[in-house]
DNA sequence: AAACTTTGGGATAGCGCTATCCTATCGGCA
DNA sequence: TGCCGATAGGATAGCGCTATCCCAAAGTTT
């Protein structure tokens, strides 16, 4: 029987070894194709109503639920996104995470969390390992990435979407940026105008910018001082701290307890992030320092706290969950293959002015 | 030579048509079979060791990487480790993620986030999803479960570790309790015990016990409050203060407030959380209430800033960021195959005093 | 009416691996 | 010598799906 092989028999098992209900289960049940039930499934192509509606039926009648892995495997896409962040330690990221995660997963989509820990090359390896598992789209942490996770990210062909930095408005616009990156945040720089306007126009004069965990926007804040303390002729360079250290409350208070004594002059503080500047108020609290009489003090990001604080501190909202949702949905949109109504979304910022200032 | 029809061309392609250095791209350059490369890269079976070097050689040369999708469809494991946590919001879990994280990643493993928002539902939905993809293993927090998803992590057959919870030691063994599950934490009854003791030392004795967010562990700790009480013969029901509501800052300062008015004869108040007491704290000092001298604070966690409060807060520091790596650790143990030293990790806690007790 | 496009469905070849079965070789032992 | 188990490698059938090609039928155009 040599031409026997040609006809393979081809057994009609009604489940696999593996026990799963898998698409041709449903498709014989249904009594069509394999590929039909696929497409009637997925919404691809044209498929009759009629069909798709008994299609759709069978399919919950048996349980079927498609199998990631063979999916991604056939169609090179899986159904995952990856997000980058810099750190767990930081609830700004931790806000802005899971309200990426909530949008995504809503639409179908499992979030993998990578943190780079302000590391560049860390964050070019986490996106290496990501990247081999064909995410369906990339949410990246700011706009300030080595040339080869560029590279990556652009050759990847995955659609991405940047978080909490807009390219600023009044670059050199060279010929070295190619497209317009995909972004959701708001303008750091006009924020840290704002609220140093915010003191300059409660009275004071000699406002001291304070800074830890310089990341592209903590600089863009402290560009942002600069700005306003020149344009109201009151810049003075040496009322700039800064600490590369991470970020922290018992930081916050070292480093005002040292700007008091070394610049007792200091009418206002502002602190590039809030929990510096909650240190910040403990510590004038020990120290005995009244705020805002003596020194008044500003945060930045309005974490949580921060309205509990004595006196409630200053700060600036910024709107991370929002930033967090929109940018998901961004994805979503580029990953359908439509494009965004705005590749660029400014969220804003809001001045919360409490009894700090 | 049978019939040439039987054998099929085979054209040898250097790269298949999406580009990817695939495994049999490595066999061919090596001159062996995929079978043999498989096993080499995996360390699987006996391979002659000049092979695998060879493999190894080889593969990096070409720049080999496995592609996950495929490897997990056709064994029926991925290298996911889903982790479900209650909240993003509170600090515990978030530093309990990061550590099993970094352990897993170090080890290959990708890490899955689920968050339950306490809901035992959603924490069903989540469990349903993940399995989908067939996590080589389960980290989740806690040992409270609904039925349905303790039979579903029991029937998956996926090593399942629990977090931050160990098996009550007086718990009445009876036989529905298959197997003692795996689990890293420590004993949260005895923490509640032992600090209410400790305030006990300091002389208080009238010690309210203020809960938000009555999650199993928060009155596992109520427990314990109770029964140090009980052993003092001080124990007194009415102060008991416990609120539903998500815990907070902000909240603390509520029942701090309320239990004050209330109770004005309370000389301590031990909050669940380190939140609530640090809110306290605050609104200690908003209202002129003196801590210590007039009312002990202490808090649980120690969280970030506990220390820089005024008076900083006593508390009881939990191992997280070690139970979060161990239990990633026994987790690796078990998917190996293995069996851990311990089923049961019991990584203790420690009161730390400060100014506020 | 003939030559087309469109529409809705089926057949099937992979996607890149692992698991299973098979084969060849080599000692050890009766 | 011959048998047997152990060892180390090869061959190959899936895993469950999607993408691609193909085809019949119906609608459009000249």
């Amino acid at each position: 029987m040599p031409n026997a092989v040609s006809s393979p028999p081809k057994t009609v098992k009604s489940h696999r070894a593996t026990g799963r209900v898998t698409l041709s289960d449903v498709a014989q049940a249904a009594g069509v194709s394999p590929s039909t039930v696929s497409r009637a499934l997925r919404g691809e192509r044209a498929v009759d109503p009629a069909l798709i509606e008994r299609v759709q039926a069978v399919s919950s009648r048996l349980g079927y639920v498609p199998d990631p892995a063979a999916r991604a495997l056939a169609s090179q896409r899986s159904n995952h996104v990856a997000i980058l962040i810099p750190l767990l330690s930081n609830a700004l990221f931790v806000d802005l995470l899971d309200a990426a995660q909530k949008t995504l997963r809503a639409a179908g989509f499992q979030t993998l969390m990578g943190v780079t820990h302000y590391d560049a090359s860390e964050e070019e390896q986490l996106l290496r390992e990501q990247l081999l598992h064909r995410p369906a789209g990339l949410l990246v942490t700011g706009l300030d990435h080595n040339p080869v996770t560029r590279k990556l990210m652009d050759s990847s062909q995955v659609p991405c979407v940047h978080l909490m930095d807009l390219p600023t408005s009044n670059s050199n616009s060279n010929s070295t940026n190619d497209a317009a990156p995909y972004c959701v945040g708001f303008r750091q720089t006009e924020a840290g105008a704002a609220l140093t306007r915010h003191l300059l126009a409660s009275g004071r004069q000699r406002i001291a910018f304070a800074a830890a965990q310089l990341d592209p926007r903590v600089m863009q804040r402290l560009y942002g001082w600069r700005s306003a303390l020149q344009e109201a002729g009151v810049y003075e360079p040496t009322l700039e701290f800064l600490n590369p250290a991470p970020s922290s409350l018992a930081l916050g208070g070292v480093m005002f307890e040292q700007i008091m004594q070394q610049r007792p002059a200091v009418d206002a503080i502002f602190f590039c992030n809030d929990d510096l500047a909650q240190g910040a108020l403990m510590a004038a609290l020990r120290l005995g320092i009244s705020v805002p009489s003596q020194v008044a003090i500003a945060g930045f990001n309005d974490l949580t706290g921060s309205d509990q604080m004595l006196p409630a501190l200053t700060t600036v909202r910024t709107p991370r969950a929002r930033i967090g949702e929109a940018a998901a949905q961004m994805l979503l949109t580029l990953m359908r293959g439509e494009a965004p109504e705005l590749p660029q979304l400014d969220l804003g910022f809001e001045i919360i002015q409490r009894q700090s200032s």
